[in-house]
DNA sequence: TATAATTAAATTGTATACAATCTAATTTCT
DNA sequence: AGAAATTAGATTGTATACAATTTAATTATA
């Protein structure tokens, strides 16, 4: 089957693009709050978690300590998370937000919506691609 | 509206994370072929054209030449590519698959059908699935 | 309880990504 | 034709990603 091998029907290659390329799209949103899109993903779980450790972090947004810990370094030097050994387990790592960092949500409220409309996807569509986005994550 | 914020409301992020972690499932075959993912899209496309310039190619994938000069340098190392100036226009690079990049094929032509299976979609999933990325990408 | 095993982060090394800039070749325009 | 504008790749600088290893702390076990 010779065509399995074309990019055309490769679903991987769309998921792969999509996700850049929407990426892509929150850019000038996020520039505005001096925000990268990981960075911008780690603040969203703070601002419903308030701290969390490193590891916990990791396991939510599918990324590794080799990703998180430079990334955490950066997000503190701007003020908007504090890094605190935690006291009953000093191999954890907690993070917290700081007053600065949850200003910043009030300032992100309408990214979601400002980029949902780029997208043009009938809320049909919207809800279908969500289902089976998290079907796959849970599957995997 | 709060719940804007909230992680489990963004429609990006499990398209992001969909994306990492499906590229994830493709490692141990791609490690067989010596080949990055990112590398195996341009031997995609390469087994489809024959030859294209590094321009076309970044069209194609949704990359541009700060990615694709060094990667394909690489490729070119592996012998698996060939870069020659056009003659025609020598602001053009065009991309040449080698002999042995053509072999690849052979050994490529299962790794879809092994990943997608540990996807667990259903035939009417993967479609809509496919049809709701594509369209949009060629919204963007 | 001393040692082994496990765990959480950090570190190292390699490979993307991409914005911004640069350089050289080609087109366009006057 | 010659200058200006455009185009294609390459380069630079910053920020992920992630496998593999290391380090330090904690837990399990002989």
């Amino acid at each position: 089957m010779e065509d399995n091998l074309k990019l055309s029907n490769q679903l991987c290659f769309p998921l792969y693009a999509c996700s850049k390329e929407i990426i892509r799209k929150y850019k000038p949103y996020l520039d505005k709050l001096n925000l990268t899109y990981t960075q911008y993903i780690v603040m969203i779980v703070l601002w419903e978690e308030k701290e969390i450790n490193v590891k916990s972090l990791g396991k939510r947004l599918f990324l590794d300590s080799g990703t998180l810990t430079p990334l955490l370094k950066k997000l503190e030097e701007k003020k908007y998370i504090e890094r605190v050994k935690s006291t009953f387990d000093e191999r954890n790592l907690i993070i917290k937000i700081t007053n600065k960092g949850e200003e910043l949500k009030v300032k992100a409220k309408d990214i979601p919506t400002l980029v949902g409309s780029c997208l043009n996807l009938s809320k049909d569509e919207t809800i279908e691609l969500y289902k089976i986005l998290y079907k796959i994550l849970n599957n995997l």
